[in-house]
RNA sequence: GCGAGAGUGGCGGAACUGGCAGACGCGCUGGACUUAGGAUCCAGAGGGGCAACCCGUGGGGGUUCAACUCCCCCCUCUCGCACCA
């Protein structure tokens, strides 16, 4: 009966899409979205007088179009804005460009348009794109970090790090292919081969400049104990990269040759004894000199041709055989005095400890695998246990044997002993050594920062001058894909003065790792347009550091470890006064479809203009939230969108239809409230608890979504049952109650159809400039209730008891309980075990 | 390979510090309203069984009155890799 009547109301009243029946969301969402830029109303200022709060998620790369990733990844982050905004902070909320990179000269190679053009095409795409979802930016603070005025400061940067002895210049591996004749990315080797021409490719040696990033080692991983707003298996990928162990450090002498002494380190100097061959990387400096002659040399260049086609996780495999050389000379193991083989072998990396390691094939397992492929001695140095079979190395605890003066001792007596002696024979000492290597930063590139360094005849490398900062990269430039570094080919680019002589010099013509850029764009959004530094020191120094990091779970270490150190730089240069960039960290998961990676190849890509056009962006952002707990991969799906996008019609169909009802009724309840009224305002409140529990304490914004819907249910239940047997004045103030809270607590999620709807409920202002609701203790409260009575662990009955009812009192009645009862019959009671207000378990023998 | 995670109905996912497994949503089934329904509303539903009940959280052990949750071993999948001397 009342269906049909409401169902015409609504209709002549709300405008909703004749043919689908959707709200009208495309005018709407048009029309706030223009509301929020006009009133300006996310642009923010530095206010001492209100809590701030930085929200960040990681810039994307400016490819051409968004996708369902930055979807996701932007809706949580604004859900978190706009909560904090409803919670009385003054939100920084930026966006901008991690304009650099390799795509770009890509697309000039494939297309023949400039990285510049494609890029800045690609930005005004994309932030369309964003426009369309509503995000709460202060647009305002919009970066682009190809622009020469952000880049500028990274290149002054540079220089100071440079000054600090933070920036050097050394020699490493690159991949080369030989017939492009130019340096490959990783992600540009295929199987080994290039990617564009299909050569083989190979290793080459290249200078290049590095951040010290191993001078901060101790440092990083000390914080990883103070972020508490980390997730914890991001800190602990960050402790295990940085890789911190202790050991010693020593020299082995070689035979007949006093100007040669291999520096080796070991985390087990207590093995010493069982070293019975020692191994260098095959890159290692002092292998030319070792070698003993040509032919041996020819035997060390083939053996490094080898090795140079292995990647390094091949290399460190420990399941695959280990390739080795052994060199003509020998080596002395100075704890035991005894002439030691030497050896080349691809499991020992350069960029490792000293590039040379003991090896100890008793207690190592590598070294063990080594050793028996090439039939060297294995000596036990630490007790087996009982029944050990000696078919692998032992890696346990244990006294010490066959290792003399160090006979008996525990393992860990054992190395400090080993270390005292050595020190005492003035051949070693106590070393600590992380994995952590510095980070190489230069590029063979056109599409990057230029590094502003010269080099000139008479002075040798220099800095350029702060004064002609910015070195702009040059427009006119030929990308081919093919050759070294493209800014190599523009003359007028190349050819400088020097700025200390005045004379000719040449420009570095590499460019930095995009990773440094990505390194410090929090802190330009403080400041965007600052022209006097890097960012204002006030600013800075109000805002910072970002309070919430919305980011992929891929970038747990890199760009997140690269940003902590280019941090704490800052902060040794003076500039800054925080020690860690990000407060909190939010890794969220990936997005996939049909069990997959969304990809063109795969043919299961979701275009996000799509879904916006056909659903809305407030529908996209409840559905990327509802799907999955923000820290896990997103599996998308085109039938749970329509179930989003039903329910906001729902949501906006309740509203309308009770219109009239909804505005005229009073803000809170008068009088005491009826049985079935304090049942509904308990709901109301314990949503609202929930929803804001989830918010706060773990991101879970699904199962708060769901608690919202949930609500939604039970006020449609409510509505329902309340027309009979309610007073009218009670109903209409706790349906406005209810749908004021759904109202307000859908907002951070759908910011377009509540605001809509907090307009049509009669509210004049912003529905983020209200506040966000607090649960009510006194509604909360509830003076029963329900105990599940187990017996042997199964459920047999329930019962309801009063809050606070005692033990004994509960016990006996699931004693008593009529259910449970004959479950008993005939039993011996051993034990009942009560649990306050949950569960009584009534434990039988017999 | 090493490091870090994850495995729960047909599907996405719930389940507080060990206490009723499957909230919420999708899909499905039945019904109502409709010229119509891919709209909307109501109801049902883990599997087995007429039922009483039994079985169920990747697999195998264990701890406990009680295990998705804690411990040991194994399997599968995902992410990262410059990487353990």
């Amino acid at each position: 009966m009342r269906l049909p009547s409401k169902r015409a109301k609504i209709s002549a009243n709300m405008a909703f899409d004749d043919r689908q029946d959707r709200y009208p969301f495309p005018e709407i969402e048009a029309r706030w979205q223009k509301a929020w830029a006009d009133r300006q109303q996310f642009t923010v200022t530095e206010d001492p007088g209100r809590p701030k709060y930085y929200c960040l998620e990681m810039f994307p790369y400016p490819s051409g179009r968004i996708h369902m990733g930055h979807v996701r990844v932007y809706a949580i982050g604004d859900l978190l804005a706009r909560y904090k905004w409803m919670r009385g902070f003054n939100v920084l909320h930026p966006m901008g460009w991690d304009a650099f990179g390799l795509p770009a000269e890509n697309a000039a190679i494939d297309n023949g348009v400039h990285p510049a053009v494609w890029t800045y095409e690609n930005i005004d795409n994309m932030r369309t794109q964003l426009r369309r979802m509503g995000i709460s930016y202060d647009w305002d603070r919009e970066v682009a970090t190809c622009d020469p005025a952000y880049y500028k400061w990274e290149q002054l940067i540079f220089i100071r790090m440079l000054e600090r002895g933070l920036a050097y210049r050394r020699r490493s591996r690159v991949n080369w292919c030989p017939s492009c004749q130019t340096v490959l990315a990783n992600e540009q080797v295929e199987a080994g081969r290039c990617w564009r021409c299909d050569s083989e490719v190979t290793i080459r040696e290249i200078d290049g400049w590095f951040f010290k990033i191993t001078d901060y080692a101790q440092e990083l991983l000390d914080w990883c104990d103070r972020l508490p707003g980390w997730p914890e298996r991001v800190l602990t990928m960050q402790r295990n990269w940085i890789g911190r162990s202790e050991g010693a450090e020593f020299a082995l002498p070689v035979v007949g040759r006093p100007d040669l002494r291999i520096s080796i380190f070991t985390t087990r100097p207590d093995t010493s004894f069982g070293m019975t061959y020692a191994v260098l990387a095959p890159e290692h400096p002092l292998v030319d000199r070792i070698a003993a002659g040509e032919e041996e040399r020819r035997r060390i260049d083939a053996f490094r041709a080898e090795v140079a086609r292995e990647t390094e996780i091949e290399r460190l495999a420990t399941d695959r055989p280990k390739r080795g050389l052994r060199l003509e000379a020998r080596a002395v193991n100075p704890f035991t005095g005894g002439e030691i083989p030497l050896f080349l072998a691809d499991y020992v990396l350069m960029g490792y400890g000293t590039g040379a390691i003991m090896a100890v094939p008793g207690e190592d397992q590598r070294d063990w695998d080594f050793a028996k492929a090439n039939r060297l001695p294995i000596i036990a140095t630490v007790k087996r246990p009982e029944g050990w079979r000696e078919d692998q190395a032992y890696t346990g605890d244990g006294v010490k044997i066959n290792s003399r003066f160090l006979d008996g001792l525990s393992l860990e007596e054992a190395k400090r002993k080993a270390i005292d002696w050595l020190v005492g024979e003035g051949l070693g000492q106590a070393k600590v050594n992380f994995r952590l290597r510095d980070w190489g930063i230069s590029r063979q590139r056109y599409w990057g920062a230029p590094i502003p360094v010269l080099y000139c005849e008479r002075d040798g490398m220099v800095p350029e001058r702060e004064e002609n900062l910015p070195v702009v990269l040059p427009r006119d430039v030929q990308i081919s894909g093919k050759g070294g570094s493209p800014l190599a080919e523009v003359p007028s680019f190349v050819n400088a003065t020097c700025p200390r002589c005045g004379g000719a010099a040449r420009r570095d013509t590499d460019t930095m790792d995009t990773f440094v850029e990505s390194s410090w764009y929090f802190l330009r959004y403080c400041s965007p347009t600052y022209d006097r530094g890097m960012f204002e020191p006030a600013a800075a120094a109000y805002w910072m550091p970002v309070d919430q990091y919305i980011g992929g779970i891929e970038h747990a270490v890199l760009h997140l470890l690269y940003a902590r150190f280019y941090t704490k730089v800052l902060r040794d240069l003076g500039m800054l006064k925080v020690d860690e960039p990000f407060r909190a960290l939010l890794s969220q998961g990936m997005v996939i479809k049909d069990g997959a990676k969304m990809s063109k190849s795969k043919g299961n890509v979701v275009d996000p203009d799509d879904l916006i056009r056909r659903f809305g962006a407030d529908t996209a952002r409840l559905f990327s939230l509802f799907a999955a707990p923000p820290e896990k991969d997103l599996d998308w799906n085109d039938r749970g969108v329509e179930g989003a996008s039903r329910f906001l019609n729902r949501v906006w169909r309740f509203v309308h239809a009770n219109l009239p009802e909804l505005t005229t009724a009073a803000r809170t309840p008068a009088g005491p409230l009826s049985e079935a009224g304090r049942a509904f305002r308990r709901v109301i409140h314990g949503t609202i608890q929930k929803v804001t529990h989830d918010i706060e304490h773990d991101f879970h914004f699904n199962t708060a979504i769901s608690a919202v819907m949930e609500l939604v249910n039970a006020l449609h239940d409510f509505e329902r049952a309340s027309l009979d047997g309610m007073a009218r004045p009670e109903r209409s103030a706790l349906l406005r109650e209810a749908v004021e809270a759904t109202v307000l607590l859908l907002g951070p999620v759908s910011p377009h159809i509540t605001e809509e709807l907090w307009a049509a409920l009669g509210h004049r202002e912003s529905l983020f400039k209200q506040v966000w609701p607090t649960a009510d203790p006194g509604a909360l409260a509830r003076d029963e209730v329900e105990i599940v009575v187990q017996v042997d662990g199964r459920v047999r009955g329930r019962l309801t008891a009063a809050v606070d009812a005692r033990e004994a009192e509960v016990r006996e009645m699931a004693l008593a309980d009529g259910k449970v009862r004959p479950w008993l019959d005939g039993r011996r009671i051993a034990k009942v075990v009560v649990v306050p207000g949950r569960l009584v378990n009534i434990v039988t023998r017999g």
